[in-house]
DNA sequence: TCGTGTCTTTACCAAATGGTAAAAATTGCC
DNA sequence: GGCAATTTTTACCATTTGGTAAAGACACGA
């Protein structure tokens, strides 16, 4: 049995365990917790309900092994933000980043926000633990960017929740976006163009 | 019984729908469709199940009436944007607008953040007959503002969205930005601040 | 090829949930 | 007060859902 950090697990159940993370993504950002059901999480991996709950010991790890994966993923981005680079294409290639990964991955980006959403139930823990020192880090070099006179004065923490809150827009209320742009094709590089230009009016010293 | 269009309704009839109506957006607005229960909404509200029954035809009615009640509340502050107005004022404004309602209306907030999430699957028709047509017309609106000079050129559309997206963070996202903030009793004010500024800066012809 | 450990299926179950029928209580009008 | 209409409760029900037990199929090294 696949329980507890045992030794090196085999091909059936790298595979399998892939199998189902990648259906039980697609069913709870498509549904949310509650509105996902194990059958149809083993549906959409072609394995039976008690084939996953041999792999998971139920519901509630599929579902936290999925937000522990993309916390990683998911803060990548801002990890990658140079301290040491040009201040305003720093800020800008996050945007860029960050824009990219929700036409990328949108389902992970949903995931998120429906975890938030609900008062983040299951993520708290790792907010405080991961998000938290990552964000005091990194508005403390935006800080001493616009100290140093290097970006115009703005709080960096709102900077930062306006970031993620423009390009995570386009992933999560993608049914909205569709409608009113009526899958225009270049939703997305307008949506580029459009942010640099904001954040670069934003930001210029 | 209260069903169909009937004649006016009596002041029970008034109360308990009311009672139940506000209920029913706490609990959506916390578990989203699938993850409310009949039984929480009902003991929110301080009635039976069946009683809840009696005055909606189900889960779902109760679901459509929050959602057809929201979207006029929803689409107000944009309704408001009046194109005799000054352009960069009302701009401001608007956004002004939308920040103190994710303030004074965050479950409303989530309740549509959380329908959209998902797909709109109950409120794809509102969509398209109501916001999509108001969208059209600000989006003229804002245009013919730029192409007269007074504003600073943007697609019209993504700046619509960038400001529903800042704003509505503060309330859909709550759970981070408390965590994120350390409960700044400043929030607000310093969301309202440097949303003005950006905003202001982008648009300044 | 045999046997051991890994994987999968079949057949279930208990709890939760949306919903109903009909009796009982209440309200409001004459 | 009396009575019809409205409102509320009690007692259910069928389905869905997360989860389990145990038998069966399979892989693979000796």
């Amino acid at each position: 049995m696949p329980d507890g950090a045992d030794k090196k697990p085999s091909r059936i159940q790298q595979r399998n365990r892939r199998l189902i993370l990648d259906a039980a993504l697609d069913v709870f950002s498509k549904h949310g917790y509650r509105g996902a059901t194990l059958d149809q999480i083993a549906v959409a991996a072609g394995l039976s309900k008690p084939n996953i709950l041999y792999y998971f010991d139920g519901k509630e790890e599929i579902h936290v092994t999925l937000l522990n994966q993309l916390m990683e993923t998911w803060l990548d981005p801002l990890v990658t933000l140079d301290p040491d680079g040009d201040p305003l294409q720093e800020i800008l290639g996050y945007v860029q980043r960050k824009l990219d990964m929700a036409r990328d991955l949108p389902r992970e980006s949903r995931l998120f926000a429906g975890e938030i959403l609900q008062g983040a139930p299951r993520m708290a823990p790792h907010l405080v633990a991961d998000l938290q020192p990552l964000f005091d880090e990194k508005c403390a070099v935006i800080g001493a960017w616009m100290d140093k006179g290097a970006l115009a004065t703005v709080d960096p923490r709102h900077l930062i929740f306006s970031i993620w809150a423009t390009t995570q827009h386009y992933a999560d209320f993608d049914a909205q976006v569709q409608v009113l742009l009526r899958d225009d094709p270049e939703c997305h590089g307008g949506a580029a163009k459009y942010l640099a230009t904001m954040f670069t009016k934003l930001l210029s010293p």
